[in-house]
DNA sequence: TGCGACACGTA
DNA sequence: CGTACGTGTCGCAA
C-alpha cells in the first residue's frame, strides 16, 4: 500500500507566516518566515509519513462559487500582506525544486481541488493523507484509506485523524461534519452559525437527529430560546451547509495522478536553499531524501575565530586599553553574568586581523587598568550592563557606552524572546553563527564545547566588532538613532549603577513581618482543614480547592479556566455569602500565604551580604519599552492592601541617607490626553482638579461638586481600562454591572472625550497598515496579530496597539527622567543616588546635606522630561522607609 | 528537572 | 472578553 499526501499549500503557508517572526530574512533582505515555515512543515511531514507521492493545491485570487453564492463569505479577510504574498512564489519554487506537482484553478479553492483528488487516488489503491490547517477537510475522511494530518499550531504540532479521530475530536462523524459546521458557524470564513449553538450543542443536535433535516423537523423539542434561534436561522444554516461541502468535480488540469512521486533536482535545491539561506533545512531535507541525491548546501560563510592573546600584565593591559580608540568587549563569568565573579574581559585589538586580547579579572581590577578602562568612554558590546555591574564591583567604572548590540536589536524588534549574539551574527554579518557564545552561556564550559571562556569572550568581542556597522545601519533605517543615543544607551549605565548600589533592606523587620504572617497562615490552614474535615488539603492547589468548593459543597461559580472552574479571588468573592465560614478564611489565607511566600521568604533570600537587595533591571524584555525587574522583581512590592504595604517598611535608606520617593501623577492618562489631543481631557488636566472627578462630571453630565463616590470610581475604571483597550464586557465584569450598562458608560465617555475615541481608532488603523505601532519617541512595536485570520487574536492585537503608544510613551518619558536625574547628580558631584525605579516612580537615597537641593532637582527633571500639551506632575515624599515616604 | 496552568503582586 | 511584567505553587511529564 502506498501513501499520497494532498497538501493545502495556502493553508500551511498562512499558518507558517503567523507562526514565525516576520523579521526572519536573508542577508539581502528577502523575508523568509512563511517559505521557511512551509518548507520546514513539508520536510517534517515527508519525514514522518514517508509518502510515495505528494500533490500540493493552491487557492487562486479569483472569486469562487462560494463568493458568488454568499457575498459575506470570507469578506472579513484582509488581503494577504505583501510580505506573505511575495513568499508564495518562493513556496512554488521550493516545490518545483523538489519535483512536487502543484495544482490550482480559477474559481476553485485548494480544498475543492484536494477533495477532487481524493477518490481517484483511493481508486488507484493509495492511502491518502490530507495535510492542512483547515478543518473543512475533515469531511473528506469518509473512507478508512483517507486521513487528515491537521496542523494544530506552529509548524510542528500536528494531529493525524482517521474517521474515529474526527468523531472524537468534533463529536460527529466526518460525513456529518459540514452539517455540524453549518450549525456552529465558521468565524474564519465569516459564516455565523446559530446564536447560542457552539461546538458542543451542534454536535449533540447532529448526533441526536442525524443531520440538519432531522433537527429542523424537531425544533419543537428544544428549549424555547434554542427553538427560536434555530427557526430564525434555518436559512442561514442551510446556506452555510451548501458552502461548506467540498466539491469533488474541480478540474485537476495538468496533474498526472500516476506520477506524484518526488523528482528532486539537486542543483536547483542547492541554488534555492543557498539563496534562502536554509542551511539547517537543507540538512534535514538531505536526510529525508537520502544522501544519494548528494544535496549539500554548504555554509560557506567564514567562521568567526579570534586570535587570542592573554594579557596578564597590568601595565601592558593598561597601555593596550588606553591606546584603543574604541573598546569592543566581550566578557565571561564564573557563573551568572553580572552577579558571579568576573572571569575576565576580551577586547578587540585589531578587528580586521581578528586580534583580541584577553584580560583576566585580577588584571582588570588592577588600579592602572581600572583607570584606563574608566576613562575610556567608547565601549561597544552585547548586553554590556552585567559587565558594567561586575566592573563597578571591582571599583572600575566603564564609563561611556556607544553601542550595545543587544539593545539595538531590541529596539529594532522588541518582540523577540531573547537577543542572542549568535542570532545577530547570523542575521547581520557574513559570518557563520557561532554555536556558543560567552554571552549566551555565561558559564565555564557548561555545555561542553570545550572552549575556554577567554575564547568565547574573545569571539563575542569580535562579533560585536562585525555587528557594529550593520546594526547601526539598521537603527538608522528604522529612524531610531536618536531614541538609541539619547535614551537607551545612556540608560544602560544608570541601571548598572542602580543594580550595583541596590536598595537597603531591614532584614530584622522582614523576619518579624514574616513570623506574624506564618503564624496566622498556620492558624487559618488548620481552621480551613477542620471545616472540611480533611487533614491533607493543600490550600495552594486550585485542583483540590475545586473538589472542596464545587464537587463536595456544590457551589456553582460563574467563571471557568480552560481546565475547569476557576477559584480566583473574584470568583470566590462572588461565592462568599454562600459559604462565608470557609471562603472568608480561605481568601485571607490566600492573601497572607502569597505575602509570606513571595515577599517574605522571597525577599529575605535575595538580601546580599551587604544587607541590600540588588535586583536586575532588564532593558530588553518588555515589548512596550518599559523596564522589567527580576531577582527579585521589585516592581510588584505590595502597596494596595494594608497587610501587604508593611513590606515597604522594610525598604529603608542606607546608613547616612534619607529616602526620597518621587512618582508621576497619572502619567498614562496624561499621555492619552496629549496623544489624542482631546480638549476636554487636556482641560481637565490643566485645571489641576481631581481628574477622575472631572471625568465623572463630564461622563455623567453632573456638576463636579455633585459627583458621587460611585460615579468617580466608575469614571476611574473607564479611564484606566481605556489605556488597555477595554470593552463593555470587561468593564461590566470589573464594575459588576451588566454589559449593556457598561456600554452606556463607555458611550458617554467617548461622547465627552471624542478625540480619545478617534485616537484609538486611528492608532489601530495605522498599526494595521504599517504592521507596527510607534511612540512619539520613535519606539516601534510590530503587531502581526492585527492581520491574523482569527478574530480573537486580531482583537487582542488591537488592544495591544492601543496600549503600546500610551504605555510606551510613559516609559520613554520615564527613561528620559532617569537618565537626566542621574546625569545631574553626577554633574553636581552629589552623593545622593538613584536606587530603584518602578515604572513611574523613583527611589533616591538622599545625602542629608544635599537633600533639599536634590529633591528639588529630581522633581524639576521629572517634570521637564517631556513637553506635552498637559503638564507632568510629580508627587514627592521623604521618609525613613519606602512606606513612610509614600505616606 | 522542566513545563504548563493557575493565581496574584505591581504600574 | 483590559495592557505590561515576574514569581510562587501544583501536578504532570520526561
Amino acid at each position: 500500500m502506498s501513501t499520497v499526501l494532498l497538501v493545502d499549500g495556502n493553508s500551511l503557508t498562512y499558518r507558517a507566516f503567523f507562526a514565525l517572526p516576520s523579521d526572519m530574512a536573508t542577508a539581502s533582505g528577502q523575508i523568509t518566515n512563511a517559505v521557511f515555515g512551509f518548507t520546514s512543515m513539508l520536510i517534517y511531514v515527508l519525514n514522518e509519513q514517508r509518502p510515495d507521492g505528494v500533490l500540493v493545491a493552491f487557492d487562486r485570487p479569483e472569486p469562487t462559487f462560494r463568493h458568488e453564492a454568499e457575498p459575506e463569505y470570507k469578506a472579513q479577510r484582509e488581503a494577504a500582506p505583501d510580505i506573505l504574498r511575495q513568499q508564495m512564489g518562493l513556496v512554488r519554487e521550493v516545490l518545483d525544486a523538489l519535483g512536487i506537482q502543484t495544482v490550482e484553478a480559477a474559481g476553485w479553492e485548494a480544498d475543492d481541488l484536494i477533495a477532487s483528488a481524493v477518490d481517484p487516488l483511493v481508486e488507484r489503491g493509495h492511502d491518502v493523507i490530507i495535510v492542512t490547517g483547515d478543518r473543512d477537510s475533515y469531511q473528506l475522511v469518509r473512507d478508512p484509506n483517507v486521513r487528515v494530518l491537521y496542523n494544530k499550531r506552529g509548524v510542528s504540532d500536528y494531529a493525524l485523524y482517521d474517521e474515529a479521530g474526527i468523531e472524537e475530536r468534533t463529536g460527529v462523524p466526518p460525513a456529518l461534519y459540514p452539517q455540524y459546521a453549518a450549525l456552529r458557524g465558521d468565524n474564519s470564513d465569516n459564516l455565523p452559525g446559530v446564536p447560542g449553538v457552539g461546538e458542543k450543542t451542534a454536535a449533540k443536535l447532529i448526533v441526536k437527529y442525524g443531520g440538519l433535516d432531522g433537527i429542523f423537523a424537531h425544533v419543537d423539542e428544544q428549549t424555547p430560546k434554542l427553538r427560536a434561534n434555530l427557526a430564525e436561522h434555518e436559512e442561514r444554516v442551510r446556506k452555510n451547509h451548501e458552502l461548506m461541502i467540498l466539491r469533488t468535480d474541480a478540474p485537476l488540469d495538468g496533474v498526472d495522478l500516476d506520477a506524484l512521486a518526488l523528482a528532486p533536482e539537486p542543483d536547483e535545491i542547492k541554488r534555492l536553499f543557498d539563496f534562502l539561506e536554509f542551511r539547517a533545512l537543507a540538512g534535514r531535507l538531505a536526510e529525508v531524501l537520502g544522501d544519494d541525491l548528494g544535496i549539500t548546501v554548504d555554509d560557506d560563510r567564514e567562521e568567526l575565530v579570534a586570535e587570542v592573546t592573554v594579557v596578564d600584565d597590568a601595565a601592558t593591559a593598561a597601555r593596550l586599553v588606553a591606546g584603543l580608540e574604541t573598546l569592543e568587549v566581550g566578557a565571561a563569568w564564573q557563573g551568572e553574568p553580572g552577579r558571579s565573579p568576573l572571569a575576565g574581559i576580551a577586547v578587540v585589538v585589531d578587528g580586521a586581523a581578528a586580534e583580541v586580547a584577553w584580560i583576566p579579572a585580577d588584571v582588570v581590577a588592577d588600579p592602572a587598568v581600572a583607570v584606563a578602562l574608566g576613562g575610556h568612554g567608547r565601549v561597544r558590546g552585547h548586553h554590556v550592563k552585567p559587565l558594567m555591574r561586575s566592573l563597578l564591583a571591582l571599583g572600575v567604572d566603564l564609563g561611556g557606552l556607544v553601542l550595545d548590540t543587544a539593545i539595538a536589536a531590541y529596539l529594532i524588534d522588541p518582540a523577540e524572546a531573547r537577543y542572542d549574539l549568535a542570532d545577530l551574527v547570523d542575521r547581520f554579518t557574513r559570518f557563520a553563527p557561532p554555536a556558543d557564545t560567552a554571552a549566551a552561556s555565561g558559564q565555564l564550559d557548561l555545555d561542553g564545547t570545550g572552549l575556554e571562556p577567554s575564547t568565547l569572550a574573545a569571539r563575542d568581542a569580535l562579533a560585536v566588532h562585525h555587528l557594529t556597522e550593520p546594526i547601526t545601519a539598521s537603527l538608522e533605517a528604522h529612524g531610531m538613532v536618536e531614541l538609541y543615543e539619547s535614551i537607551e544607551n545612556p540608560l544602560v549605565r544608570v541601571l548598572a549603577k542602580m543594580e550595583h548600589v541596590g536598595v537597603a533592606v531591614d532584614a530584622e523587620a522582614l523576619r518579624t513581618i514574616n513570623a506574624r504572617l506564618s503564624e496566622e497562615v498556620q492558624r487559618l490552614a488548620a481552621e480551613l482543614r477542620s471545616i472540611v474535615g480533611r487533614d491533607e488539603l493543600n490550600l495552594n492547589s486550585p485542583i483540590q480547592l475545586r473538589e472542596v468548593l464545587y464537587d463536595e459543597r456544590g457551589l456553582v461559580p460563574t467563571k471557568r479556566t480552560k481546565t475547569g472552574y476557576s477559584t480566583d479571588h473574584a470568583t470566590l468573592e462572588k461565592l462568599h455569602d454562600q459559604w462565608p465560614e470557609f471562603i472568608g478564611p480561605l481568601l485571607r489565607h490566600r492573601e497572607l500565604e502569597k505575602l509570606r511566600g513571595t515577599y517574605g521568604d522571597g525577599l529575605l533570600a535575595e538580601i546580599a551580604p551587604d544587607g541590600r537587595i540588588h535586583a536586575t533591571f532588564n532593558q530588553t524584555v518588555a515589548r512596550t519599552g518599559r523596564l522589567s525587574s527580576d531577582q527579585p522583581n521589585l516592581h510588584n512590592i505590595p502597596v494596595r492592601s494594608d497587610e501587604g504595604r508593611v513590606f515597604r517598611t522594610a525598604f529603608v535608606p542606607g546608613e547616612g541617607f534619607e529616602l526620597l520617593v518621587a512618582d508621576y501623577n497619572q502619567i498614562e492618562l496624561r499621555c492619552i490626553a496629549h496623544l489624542a489631543q482631546d480638549p476636554g481631557l487636556i482641560a481637565a488636566f490643566t485645571s489641576n482638579t481631581d481628574i477622575h472627578n472631572a471625568t465623572a462630571a463630564r461622563v455623567f453630565g453632573v456638576e463636579p461638586a455633585d459627583v458621587t463616590v460611585d460615579q468617580r470610581s466608575k469614571a476611574k475604571m473607564v479611564s484606566y481600562g481605556l489605556a488597555y483597550g477595554m470593552e463593555a464586557y470587561g468593564l461590566g465584569q470589573r464594575l459588576n454591572i451588566p454589559t449593556e450598562e457598561a456600554a452606556l458608560i463607555l458611550d458617554a465617555y467617548f461622547e465627552a472625550f471624542p478625540n480619545v475615541k478617534e485616537y484609538m481608532d486611528r492608532t489601530v488603523a495605522e498599526a494595521r497598515s504599517r504592521g507596527y505601532t510607534e511612540t512619539l519617541f520613535g519606539r516601534r512595536r510590530p503587531i502581526p496579530e492585527l492581520l491574523d485570520p482569527n478574530f480573537r487574536i486580531r482583537q487582542a492585537g488591537e488592544r495591544q496597539a492601543m496600549n503600546a503608544g500610551i504605555q510606551g510613551l510613559a516609559a520613554d518619558i520615564f527613561k528620559v527622567a532617569l537618565v537626566r536625574v542621574d546625569a545631574a547628580l553626577e554633574a553636581r558631584g552629589r552623593a545622593s543616588r538613584l536606587i530603584l525605579q518602578v515604572h513611574d516612580e523613583v527611589l533616591v537615597e538622599l545625602e542629608p546635606a544635599e537633600a533639599d537641593e536634590v529633591a528639588g532637582a529630581v522633581v524639576d527633571l521629572m517634570r521637564g522630561a517631556a513637553d506635552l500639551d498637559v503638564p507632568l506632575e510629580v508627587n514627592v515624599s521623604r521618609g525613613s522607609s519606602w512606606a513612610a515616604a509614600k505616606g
